[in-house]
DNA sequence: GACCTTAGTGTAAGCGCTTACATTCGATTC
DNA sequence: GAATCGAATGTAAGCGCTTACACTAAGGTC
């Protein structure tokens, strides 16, 4: 039966060492500018009373939190959770905290998030792709919140990006899909409005078409969001056509699991019924038999590399570059080489 | 080139709408108190000014925070996800936030981010599994801090559990196992120091193997992290022996996982050389080939209980009885029948 | 020996909010 | 018409912390 004391404050501390709040205040948060000796005592007090500092009147009176707020768009599939991973790790490294919501992919639920965020100190903040309304971007800079959007990387925005170029990779993944002699190409692609991520992909396959003299328009497409039961219904309506593609190609690993089991309940083989083709690189698509050819994307150096440049903004050692990192095509069974 | 203002505060919405601050705290907190003219007039000086209360300040002075706290052991895979997403949605309909950590599976760390939620000002607590230090049990009881323990059901316990008998699972599925002729079982297991779950699964196990006259020390056990790669190392490690198991029991549906691309990788055939089950029944279960038999938790209803026995508890509407929720196995393609 | 440093510590003013209590004022009651 | 009441609002005291500034004492300097 622990009793129930009141919680301990910094006062308490300060009495039971003898010393005043503010050197019991300096002993946590500059050791250095106390003498040892009052230190030991302060200390001592603080482990007798099992003192923890209130985080919210600190972040009022200091201004400062040592946090910072990520909003990803789902935890319930992989796609973010390797790289929010890697970010959290290097921030912990450099001694800050991280707060993670998730916005189910709603402007407004993420508008609410960020609101939230912000009100609870954050001092920088993670988002997920670009394409968000202006008066985010001005409500941040308002406050004065340093902002940095990854998965993605758009060199000529304003605000600084961490990622790779989602329209090229689609499209070097489409160029080696074509290469492959594929023509009748259909696309299963994540729901483009208000993701700017899925729109680069499409248009990124689109600009392989038109560049192989094959009409972007005549290609056959469902947008669907990123589930892999969605994905196994997509595929089976694509291929439900008088016309089936020889390859679908789709906006992510998820979709494209899913329509690999799509493809295994209609009776279809893969390869050899349809060739299909994911993006993202998660673990999935190598744990599936066949194995999925998609688009590799670094996603633990690109949580470090977020970390860090989120942190040098937060801390004004720079006011945000953007980062790019390379993606590389993973050629795997799931997609056939016609020409041989 | 948005102006730098300061942040509005109640004073400055106070000042606009020319009322007191207490009238402006009012009708943000308790708006049916104050006559709907002045409302209007407070919230548009609020919608004017782009004003958002600071959460500190408001945990401080309210010693409310309508916030939850939750630390899980990993993000990386998908094993919490679901429950996790479940939780939070139950969560936000009842008006609360989430804050969630992971531990990576320490003990240190999860003591570390309990302290840090705590001083954030968390209005309850959800860990994951119910065996840690009783330091930190005492520590939350002498702040008054509600603590609920998911992924367990231990109604003898002090604290308030929601979840399933681990350990009657896996001897449920073991008897299966027993039932369909196997004898040669061995098992890869999770780390079992600091993670009561995966102790309850390897008892379980045992339990069946003693109830059926097999001797459990005898069992091939090999424990390893949660992580796909390691569940394929183990298997190798398993197989490799002269007197293969007939089958391998995995902690959960990762190793499971893992352990049937060993075995491919390998060039064995699951199920006709050696049979592999898992545990939680996650989506992945059902995407490899063959699926995977498991052990179905479900984890959407343990989630959103959890919210609602949490919530209850912080609104002192109960002291937190347990719940229990009822597992069911899930006999699929990775486990061969020996009787037929 | 008077004066200046400087290191170590204390004093006290907020930070932005909620809420107990006080005040005001129009409506109701007799 | 005076007394009473209650609804709407205002006043002001904290909540627990950080930090600018003030203070003290011990060395150094000339």
């Amino acid at each position: 039966m622990t009793e129930l004391r009141s919680v301990p404050t910094l006062d308490d501390v300060a009495r039971t060492a003898g010393v005043s709040t503010a050197t019991v205040s300096r002993c946590l948060n500059s050791p250095e500018r106390v003498v040892e000796q009052t230190r030991k005592r302060v200390m001592s007090a603080v482990e007798q009373l099992g003192y923890t500092p209130n985080f919210g009147a600190r972040a009022m009176a200091a201004k400062r939190t040592f946090t910072i707020g990520a909003i990803i768009p789902t935890m319930e599939n992989a796609i973010f959770a390797r790289g929010l991973q890697a970010f959290q790790e290097e921030l912990h490294a450099r001694g800050y905290t991280l707060l993670v919501s998730s916005s189910l992919y709603q402007p407004e639920v993420e508008d609410e998030q960020i609101r939230s965020l912000v009100a609870r100190g954050a001092d920088g903040l993670l988002l997920i792709g670009h394409d968000r309304d202006p008066s985010v971007y001005s409500y941040l800079q308002s406050r004065a919140i340093p902002v940095l959007s990854a998965w993605v990387y758009l060199p000529e925005s304003d605000q600084p990006t961490v990622g790779f170029d989602n329209r090229q990779s689609m499209r070097a993944l489409a160029q080696k899909v074509i290469d492959f002699g594929h023509r009748r190409i259909g696309m299963i692609s994540g729901v483009t409005k208000g993701n700017d991520r899925a729109a680069a992909r499409l248009a990124g396959l689109r600009d392989a078409l038109a560049a192989n003299g094959l009409d972007p328009e005549a290609m056959p497409l469902i947008e669907t969001p990123y589930e892999i039961e969605n994905g196994a219904v997509a595929l089976q309506s694509l291929m439900a056509s008088d016309d089936p593609p020889s390859v679908v190609m789709c906006g992510n690993d998820v979709l494209a699991v899913g329509a690999l089991r799509g493809a295994r309940d209609m009776g279809l083989s893969v390869p050899d019924d349809v060739s299909i083709t994911g993006f993202d690189d998660i673990e999935l698509a190598r744990i599936v038999t066949p194995q999925i050819t998609t688009v590799h994307v670094p996603h633990r150096e690109m949580g470090r590399k977020a970390a860090q440049a989120l942190i040098d903004m937060v801390e004004k050692r720079s006011t945000g570059a953007s980062v790019e990192l390379k993606s590389t095509l993973q050629i795997r069974d799931s997609l056939r080489d016609l020409t041989r």
